[in-house]
DNA sequence: GGTGGAGCTGGAGCAGGCTCCAGGATCCTT
DNA sequence: AAGGATCCTGGAGCCTGCTCCAGCTCCACC
């Protein structure tokens, strides 16, 4: 018997809202989820698998439509595994240049705290001195 | 006689759109620009340097929100350097976190990209034996 | 079998951050 | 003085990515 989850379970688990999940799902980002007798719907370990590369792409900065590229790939089948890698490998390197265009920019902002910093012990050295 | 710059120029220098500029503006990010005799604006060094920091700080994902404290703090002159140091570095640490949680999660989406690797390697060592 | 909590659908609404537009005015060049 | 480029204002519109809502259904438990 394979283990089934929830909506409020794969809530706990994903990290992803209600309401996110069935918004992931309506514009073709998950499979459509199979249902329990009365229409629920019941993820699969699958599904949480699915929904955590979701996550680490969604969480890297991947925009939507890229990830609905993504998915449609998925979809088709292993022959598109090639492609998939692409993908994922076009996007690292986008997450490596934001990465270090952070970093750049992180140290500008230092710099101008570092700038507040001196002014201050400045202020404090003629406050002193009067 | 000091340098002033014109709306054309100030976007070429500092990297905002035009749209983007007049928007600051309204909202208070940046202090009324002076005006040419017809209305033009007409930017002066210290505009240039502030959309400096403002560049800086959306650059690294500041909300507006929080640089229009910012801005409101520097328009209350030099006794709210203090205030805006702690801004600065509340700001920075949010900056790094944000830094480490990107490649906590670019960390994953690698041993992604190493598992497609590795089952294409496979595959392809499947297809020389047979 | 009733009641409270969880889930369903479709569609509207929202927050953030710009971006665009209409209808004029101004400015530079020739 | 004419024409094209630049700029002005106020307000509407847009894009992304959710989030919320109304009105119902379903399920679990007492």
């Amino acid at each position: 018997m394979t283990e089934t989850y929830s909506p409020a379970q794969t809530v706990e688990m994903s990290g992803f809202s209600l309401d996110t999940l069935r918004y992931y799902e309506k514009i073709g980002l998950i499979e459509p989820v199979r249902r329990a007798a009365g229409g629920h719907r019941r993820y699969t370990e699958d599904d949480l698998g699915w929904l955590d590369m979701l996550r680490c792409l969604r969480g890297t900065g991947m925009p939507i439509a890229q990830m609905q590229s993504f998915a449609e790939l998925a979809r088709d089948g292993d022959d598109t595994v090639a492609d998939r890698l692409a993908l994922l490998e076009e996007h690292d390197a986008a997450v490596e240049a934001e990465l270090a265009r952070l970093a750049e920019q992180r140290g500008k902002v230092r710099a101008k705290i570092e700038y507040y910093r001196s002014y201050l012990a400045q202020q404090r050295g003629v406050c002193e001195a009067q």
